[in-house]
DNA sequence: GCCCAACCCAAGATATCCCAAGAATTCCCA
DNA sequence: TGGGAATTCTTGGGATATCTTGGGTTGGGC
């Protein structure tokens, strides 16, 4: 666990595949380690909410968006939201090599095995098997190019 | 009962099972002890107001948001969620182990017997028993794959 | 004087952190 | 452009600290 070459942007990409060992223990992509704001404060992991057998990575900062300032804490809408949401995620921190340790409940729901693929997505970061994660990819690639003329962007798009 | 990991972020996640011993201990989740801002204040616990049977446990900084400022203190309404709120609310502090005592009036409540599960919900913790709190994990993390294309993120989203 | 409750102490099990060496990569210089 | 050196990354295992669980003791209330 190293590297700090000044400040790079923080942009999650590309598909990294790691091996997990007897622990549980993982080592997160060194090119996201060095992305992170405060790799101390780790990150954030959930089951999906986008429905797929994958979990969802998120910073910090990041994840902290999801708590609510709404006055009507105990409305069942920010309530079930909530469950969903915080019920599942666990903060998980680095150790000195940079590794995680997946908790079992994680693994099971995502079908993870021996490897765990790390798929950055700009903001966040999924965590897959690698062989349903590659297939994901490939198959939102071809979607992209079907639907190219309609795909958009904020004028203004920020990261961060 | 121990780690101050620097500083974590005041985000209480993750579901977490444990026992209730012969006198009615049970240990308060290390995640959640870690995160809490003075230890030695312990947790103010009520009935739920969600309506659901379960307890609702807040720190007591939390907690004094519930505490008017409104001159009607004497208002009705003031005074019936005085009522509720403060009413069932109690103070309970933490042993040295990280343990507190669940009173027998809030198991009953929450059908609670040999175990507790506490079930971080960003701001706040809620107490129930494992079976139910599960139960009602999963179905809102399914309604929450139904809606995840309405779900959107407070646009100014703090952590507290 | 008795009972209950809170506090304190201790030991086993578990999880975490730390250290270290080999492999791979990157960087630098010829 | 190729080779060598230095860093970084990976992987594994051991030491440490934490967490859990149970019980004992003290103080206060009845």
């Amino acid at each position: 666990m190293a590297r700090s070459p000044g400040a790079l942007p923080k942009i999650f990409a590309g598909t990294h595949t790691k091996t997990i060992d007897a622990k549980g223990r993982v080592s997160v992509p060194p090119d996201f380690r060095a992305r992170f704001a405060s790799p101390e404060l780790g990150l954030y992991v959930m089951r999906s909410v986008s429905g797929e057998k994958a979990l969802d990575a998120f910073e910090p900062a990041e994840f902290s968006r999801f708590v609510s300032n709404s006055e009507q804490v105990f409305s069942s809408e920010a309530m079930d939201n909530a469950f969903a949401i915080f019920g599942s995620a666990l903060n998980l921190r680095l150790d000195r090599e940079g590794r995680i340790v997946l908790p079992a409940e994680f693994r099971e729901y995502a079908d993870i095995d021996a490897e765990a693929c790390f798929i950055g997505l700009g903001r966040h970061i999924q965590i897959w098997e690698p062989a349903r994660g590659m297939a994901k990819r490939e198959e939102a690639f071809r979607n992209a190019i079907l639907k190219r003329e309609t795909i958009s962007l904020p004028l203004a798009g920020q990261a961060g």
